[in-house]
Parts: C-alpha cells; structure tokens; sequence
RNA sequence: GCCCGGAUGGUGAAACUGGUAAACACAGCGGACUUAAAAUCCGCCGCCGCAAGGCUUACGGGUUCAAGUCCCGUUCCGGGCACCA
C-alpha cells in the first residue's frame, strides 16, 4: 500500500455526488425507444407501513442490480415504483391515533420515498402514483364496470366474519382464536351481498398459460396449479323425497354431490351436508338439538386453516337419501367439515377409501365397507393405512365393478349414473374472487342502489367516485356510512333520491394492474395507451415468495382480462419472476384474556437463551409478562421490523446494499443479523483506498493503447490476470442465475487478487488497470455510488453506467497444465499435473503410476478407471 | 389439516449437469504497527487423533466408480390457505 495520504472514503459526500449527477442528467428517466430492447424491471411496490424494513432493502436491492446491469448490457430499462396505498393498517392506525387514512398514508409515503432515494436505485420517479389517488382508482373502477357489462363481475351473498360487539366485519387478521381482535368477542359467520369477479372462467387458461411460464420458479407454478385445482370427477344425485313446507320436493328431490372417486360408490355408507344446506336447514326445524348443532356451525373462523384443522364434528339429521345405483337407503348427516362454497354443499362418505369420512365414522360409530383392494394388503377398519386412499387398487365388493381398476371403474360408474342425471365434470378448487370490503380505506365500489332500479352502475362521466379523505374510523364499521354527502345521490337512471354503495375494493384490485399504469401514467383519458404495449410485459418481476399465489393469480387474471377488452395485448403480464425469501425477525406477542394479540419489540423483552444460545423464550421487562416468540417475516404490526436508516446514516447506503446481497441467495429465506455489515464496509474502505492508489500511482504508466492479449506476460502476472477473468467469468454467469451473493463475493476475490499483485512496470500498471475497470464495474450494480465516483476519479470515463459490461478474454484463461484430483474407491488420495490436451489414456498411465495412488491399491489391479476430463481420476479396485 | 420450500463449521454462506465439502466473509485466537487505543496489515481457524489417518452436509435407508446434489421415509423450521399486504 501506499505510504502517501489518500483521500479517505466518506460515504455520505460520495453518495451525495452519484446522486447529485444522477438527477441533473436525468439519469433514470424511461422513454420509449423502439431502436433498443426494453427491459421493464419492477418490483413489487410497497405498502406505506411507515418505515422501509430489510426486506424492502433486499426487494429493490436485487431489483436495482438487475436493472443496472441490463442498462450496462444495452437495455433500455424502465424500473419505476408506486405505493399500495390502501388498506387496513392505515384505519388501524386511525384508530389508534384519531389522524385521517390519508394523512398518515400520505405522510408515510412522503417518509419512505426520501429512504429509497437515499438508497440510490435506479428508479423512474416521474413515473411514481400512489392507487389511493382518484385518478389511479378511477380506472379500478372503469374497469369493473365493463366486467359488470360481461358478466365477469356480478352479485351474491359472501360470508364474513361478524364481531356481533362493534357490529362489524372483522378481516381475517382480525380475528384471533375465534374471537374478535378490540371486543374478544366470539366471531359469528354471517352472509351478506357482495360482488364476485369470475376468476372460476378463465381457471383453464390460468392453468394451462402457467407452462409458458417458462422464467418462473417451478415451485410458484406448482403452487398455483395446486391452488387452481383441477379435478375431473363425477357429479351425481342421490334422490329423496324430503318436502318442504309447500309440499314441493326440496331441491327437486335430488342431493348433487360431486366426487373424484366414483369408483368407490359402491362403499357408501353416509351422505354429509353443510349447515347451510337446505336440507340441514329443514331437518333442524323439529330437531332443536340438530337446529344448536347448525348454530354452533355459524361460530368460529372461515379459515381454511382453522377449517381443516377443527376437530370433525356431526349430526344425523334424521332424513334419509337413495343410492342410486343400489337403492338402499342412506343416513344424511350435517357435517362441519362440509363446505357450502365448494361444489353443491354436500359429499358422500366412503369411509374405507377417505381419511376424513374413516376418522368421522370411526367417531360417530357408522359402517365402513371396503370396496377396493391393493395387492394382497388386509384391511381392517381398526385403524387408518395410508393404502385405503390409493388409486391403484381395483374394486372389490362392488357386484359388477369388482376387478376393475381406478379409470375403468369411474367411466363405468360415469356411464351408469349418466341416465340419471350423473355425469362427468371437471371441478375447480379456485373459486370466484369476491371483492367486496366493508371498510372505508379502499377504493368506493361504483354502484348506485336506487328503489326504483335496483343496482345502478355510475356512469362513465361521472368516474371516479371519490373517496373523501378526512373520515377517522373508530373501529365500530365503515365511516362512509355516517356520510350523508357521499351516500346520498340522485339516481343516474331515474333521478330519484339513491344512496350509494359504501362498500369498497379488496386492494388486491389495486396491485392487479399497476404494472401496466406505470408505462401509461399521465394520461388520464384512458386506462393503458400504446406505451403499455412498447413496456409490457414486465421483463423481470421481483418480490416476496408470499405473493406467490394471491397477488401474482389475480395479476395474471386482470391482465387476461385486459386483453380480453382489447386493452393490452399481452396474454401474461410477468416473463420472469424472481421471488425473494423472506427476511425474518424475532417478534414477541402476548394473548391477552379476552382477546387481541400484543407484539412487543424486542428491546422491552428479557430473552431467554440455553446454553447453545437457543432462544427459549422470554419476559416482558416492564412487569415480567411471560410471552410467545415466533421468527417470523418483518412488518409494522408485528413490531420486530428492522429500518435500515441506522445502517445507512453510520455506513452509508452502498454498505447497507452490499451486506444485503452478500448476506445470501435471493431466493432464499434469511433470518435478520446484522453481524458482518463491519465486514461490507471494511471491504468498500479497501476498494476505495486501492482505487485511489491505483490514480495516484499506476494510471500514468498504464499505455494509451492496450497490449494486453498481444504479447505473453510474466508468469506472476499472466496468473493474475487469469484469475481476474476467472472470477468476471463466474461473476457474469452468476448475475444470469441471478445469484448475487456470489457476485459479491467475486468482487472481494477481484480485490484480494488486485492487491496482491507486483506493481513495477508497464504491464503490472496495465493489468492492475484492467481488473479495477472490471472490478468498478462488476461491483457497481450492487454498490452504484462508491463505483460512480472511483470510475470518474480513475478516468475510467464518466459515467459506469454508460461502460460496456466487462468480457472475459480469451487470452487471460487459456493454461497449460491442469490438476487432477486423484480418488482410489472414490476417496481422494492426492493430486495429478497434467498437459491441459492430455489423453485420457496418459491420463490413466499417470494415474496408476501416482506413487499415493499406488500405496492405497495395496497392490490390488484396478477394475475400472475413470476419468473425468479437467476434473478428476477415479481408481476402482 | 392441505399445498410449497428449507436444513452444510461458532455464524452468514460456497460447491457448474452427480466429480477436491467448507470458496468469500463474520466472529474468535495469535502476531506486527502504536506510549496506548482505534484503524490497518500478517497468520491460524469443521470434528477426533502425537501422527499416519479416520469422520463430517438435520436424521434413517437406497441408487452410483463417485451423493450436500438423485430416490424413499422421518424430524424440525419457514411461506401460503382466499378479508394482512
């Protein structure tokens, strides 16, 4: 190192000046230019929770690399950022602290958008929209309304969650261990109207388009073709004769049921209905034990989690239905398993051939027949075998099906019930999106209720219906309901005094299209123009595994929509999806008696660690409170987010996003520790001190015209320089996989190898210069500040972002000899040199010679050798 | 409960298509420089063993000349489960 005195590295006045140059040259402003490939790189826009936290800096730390180093490949790149602004913690923190939705959302944003420019990313910020502005949710609603026009969207009864204290819907969130979250309170289910989007008629295309998918990770499409569903069974009837009190048959008589085991009709020994259900509903009127049993139903969550995991309770309903291939007479019961939402409200219960219908005849003490076989296993109906739920067996028991297998049995059975009504039928798990809230934070639902016309859509002139912004819940249900001047309206039909719907979007609506607002944004006579078609499809998307598949099936849906209404012509809206890993945190909570749910931050608690330094548990300080700790994903309400400012105000942002990447493979879920930031930024401080030795000492011997490649170079340096390429070779490979840790640490590689290097003459200047200017540039998507500035103060050029992305040469890698390693039985005994176009049968005489070789062949001929070209020999003896 | 992932030194992690396990760092230990401290630099650093060597990628099996990587089973941890976003 230099003995001179360097100029020492100060991140916040080196930041400032990348930043200052950046804005003055407009650096990120996105224009569309046909003559370039685009590259439109977006990551998932943030909620205005208040603070970034560490998963926000890794989100757009990987998207900023991505967009940097496509910039630097010749792309023109748009990356731009918004706010999904509305949504439930702004009215909690209404709640909580009397400020209007608005304020808070707005001053938020305001906050946060000063901490992602002090981040440095490459954004588009006249792009920028928040979807709590009219002219954002307006086009939510346009949109709705021509879903409304083709029976996309339309009206039915929903069921909530009903806190029976506040007199409210409580969200999912809100509902804790049954209970309501401020009243505790027991949770009713109660239904009530809302309107449905018909995700349920484009499922065959979502499921069938997720194969061209072909830059999103396997587990994501899994995932939501798990969710989609798809099954094909069979839909039949069993019939009855249960009257109601017109004397006219219930249902026509008939109990649809949909199975996808038809080849176990033959082992039906019950039928289950919903509490909901007719029949349920008809059989509880004499029945007051059935009619507590159906009450009791309307208790508790409308989870699927809680759902699936109540214990499975019944009750016979005292009516009976006919099989209808055997005639005999089966007992219905009301089951709370059995889900109205899904398919016809009912199920027929094979008990030796399903694990729920075995557990619930087992309990209740009803029959169990065995009707198929696998193999010569014996059935008994003590316990549960994972085999009596195999399709591979064939039917037994079952008259004329007995010896057929699984499909042969179904289009049987299929073919039999076909003349009564039965028949083939793909069923869906996906069911239809109801977007309905009954909150204040979101966007107004453009409806009309008029006396005289019913549901009335407002007219297109009249959009948007604006939400007012200085309402302050208070927790006892949507304020629009006490504003009379928003509810109260002429009807757009008749004229007459109408009152308006108060209920509002799910914000799953407001992220489901943002991607194509960004690349219209401006124009407030339509919803997209043509830049959304220069712009879309988003090339690379980037955001947390948990969007995996609400967020990400909606967008797909909407956009297909779009198309549909010939608004876009893009049949996917994301080509490539990267879903980062969860950053985790410690959080501490405490269930209070009567309900609700209190996370601590960590700093009020007194941790508990074993020996190993497992965390056991822990105290609240302030009064010994014994809390529950989870490690679970950063957030607001869960008071364990990290807020990268500290980082950044001590080491400045370039550290702060160095650290984050090097920390591990995007993908992967990381548990927050901030352990080893010193080690980031001691590695920026070598950078800077090398690049400002390198100006000060090398630069003026390094020749105006390169000989690199042109003449051979001293062994030491002719290493060097291979071992430079070598690395931008894998680091290059490594940002295609998109794994930036690695990159990272090929930076620190570069400088390790720069720093040790002679440093007399021309060619030790020449090659020194050459593995800075790739080094600057490898590094500067992840630390866009630090290279910005060296790249000018090394005259480099001026600006990195406009220098070609470094190429290996061909003429640093090329070696002589190579090492071998040697393995006798697959254990590795020692190493061999050998000329890089060795034979292999050389190879192997080499091989067999090796004197460590040979001691461990303890004179035993070898039965195979093998060799693996650059890599390895493996004696076999 | 169901669907999807994950597990490698004290810590974060690396390991190409099945081919040298632990790159690069953090922490720790020892040293240099310094009156001292900080900063910086150098060295050591999976476990057992004096060594030769043996063992080691959550656990138990299997396939292979060769397994962290492929297959089967188990445990634990995380994400999602439709009104948190």
């Amino acid at each position: 190192m230099s003995e001179k005195q360097t100029p020492a590295y100060t991140p916040s006045e080196v930041e400032a000046a990348a930043r200052r140059y950046w804005d003055d040259s407009q650096t990120f402003k996105a224009i569309e230019d046909a003559s370039k490939p685009k590259y439109y790189c977006l990551s998932m826009f943030p909620y205005p929770s208040g603070k970034l936290h560490m998963g926000h800096v890794r989100n757009y730390t990987i998207g900023d690399v991505l967009t940097r180093f496509h910039r630097m490949r010749g792309y023109n790149v748009l990356q731009p950022m918004g706010w999904d602004a509305f949504g439930l913690p702004a009215e909690n923190a209404a709640i909580k602290n009397a400020v209007p939705p608005a304020k808070w959302t707005y001053d938020n944003i305001d906050y946060m958008r000063q901490q992602l420019k002090a981040l440095g990313f490459a954004i588009d910020w006249s792009r920028e929209l928040a979807t709590c502005q009219p002219s954002y949710y307006r086009w939510n609603q346009w949109l709705f309304l021509r879903m409304l026009e083709k029976g996309i969207a339309y009206k039915k009864t929903q069921v909530v969650n009903w806190d029976p204290v506040d007199q409210t819907v409580l969200a999912n969130e809100q509902v804790i261990d049954g209970r309501g979250w401020r009243t505790g309170a027991l949770v009713e289910k109660r239904e009530i109207p809302g309107y449905y989007l018909g995700i349920t008629q484009y499922a065959d295309e979502l499921l069938d388009d997720l194969d061209t998918l072909d830059g999103w990770p396997e587990r994501v499409k899994t995932m939501q073709a798990n969710w989609i569903g798809k099954s094909t069974g069979v839909r039949f009837a069993f019939s009855h004769d249960v009257r109601d009190d017109t004397g006219a048959l219930i249902d026509d008589g008939r109990l649809w049921v949909f199975t996808t085991r038809a080849d176990t009709i033959m082992g039906v020994t019950f039928c289950a209905v919903a509490a909901e259900h007719p029949l349920a509903t008809h059989a509880a009127r004499n029945n007051p034990e059935l009619a507590a049993f159906i009450e009791k139903c309307k208790h508790g969550s409308v989870m699927e989690a809680d759902m699936a995991t109540m214990a499975k309770e019944g009750l016979p309903t005292g009516l009976s239905v006919v099989h209808p291939l055997t005639g005999e007479s089966v007992p219905l019961w009301v089951g709370n398993y059995v889900l109205m939402s899904y398919g016809d409200g009912a199920v027929m219960a094979v008990p030796a051939h399903d694990e729920r219908d075995f557990g619930f005849a087992k309990k209740y003490e009803l029959p169990i027949r065995q009707v198929i076989a696998v193999g010569n296993n014996a059935f008994s109906t003590d316990a549960w075998a994972e085999w009596y739920g195999s399709k591979d067996g064939v039917c037994v028991n079952s008259g004329r099906y007995d010896g057929l297998g699984y499909a042969a049995a179904v289009d049987a059975v299929a073919a039999d019930l076909a003349g009564k009504g039965g028949e083939k039928k793909v069923q869906w798990r996906l069911r239809d999106w109801g977007v309905s809230r009954q909150r204040y934070w979101g966007c107004p639902i453009p409806i009309i209720h008029c006396d005289h016309c019913g549901d009335v859509p407002v007219p297109d002139d009249q959009l948007p219906v604006v939400l007012p912004e200085d309402c302050i819940p208070d927790g006892s249900g949507n304020p629009l309901l006490k504003r009379d001047d928003f509810i109260n309206v002429a009807c757009p039909k008749c004229g007459a005094a109408a009152k308006r719907e108060t209920d509002t979007m799910d914000t799953f609506v407001d992220s489901s299209w943002y991607y194509a607002r960004y690349c219209s944004v401006g124009n407030d006579a339509a919803m997209v123009d043509e830049r959304a078609n220069y712009w879309m499809q988003v090339d690379q998307y980037i955001g947390g595994i948990e969007h995996a598949i609400l967020h990400l099936l909606y967008s797909r849906f909407w956009s297909k929509v779009m198309r549909d209404m010939g608004l876009m012509s893009v049949k996917e809206p994301f080509a490539r999806l990267l879903t980062q890993g969860m950053v985790l945190n410690h959080a501490w909570l405490h269930k209070p008696e009567g309900g609700g749910k209190n996370y601590y931050w960590e700093s009020e608690v007194e941790v508990q660690r074993d020996a190993k330094g497992q965390i056991t548990g822990g105290r609240l300080k302030a009064d010994g409170t014994v809390l529950e700790h989870e490690l679970t994903t950063m957030s607001k309400s869960k008071n364990n987010g990290v807020d990268p400012q500290a980082l950044i105000d001590q080491y400045g942002a370039d550290t702060a996003r160095f650290f984050m990447m090097f920390a591990s493979p995007p993908e992967q879920t990381l548990e927050w520790n901030d352990a080893g930031v010193e080690g980031a930024h001691r590695f920026l401080k070598r950078v800077w001190n090398f690049a400002q030795d390198y100006t000060a000492e090398l630069r003026a011997r390094v020749p105006a015209a390169s000989t690199l490649g042109k003449a051979k170079l001293p062994a030491a340096l002719a290493d060097l320089r291979r071992e430079l390429h070598l690395v931008l070779k894998q680091a290059s490979y490594d940002l295609g996989k998109q794994q930036f840790n690695t990159v990272a640490s090929g930076c620190m590689k570069m400088l390790n190898a720069l720093e040790k290097a002679p440093r007399d003459g021309v060619e030790a200047a020449e090659v020194i210069g050459e593995g800075l200017s790739m080094l600057l540039r490898v590094l500067s998507p992840i630390c866009p500040h630090i290279t910005h500035v060296l790249w000018r103060d090394c005259g480099f050029g001026d600006d990195i972002l406009s220098a070609e992305w470094p190429e290996p040469a061909d003429s640093a890698l090329v070696q002589d000899e190579v090492e071998l390693m040697l393995q006798v039985n697959g254990k590795l005994r020692g190493s061999l040199r050998v000329a890089a176009d060795a034979a292999k049968d050389a190879i192997e005489a080499a091989a067999l010679a090796n004197e460590s070789a040979q001691k461990f062949m303890e004179g035993k001929p070898a039965k195979k050798v093998v060799v693996v070209p650059g890599r390895l020999v493996n004696i076999v003896c």
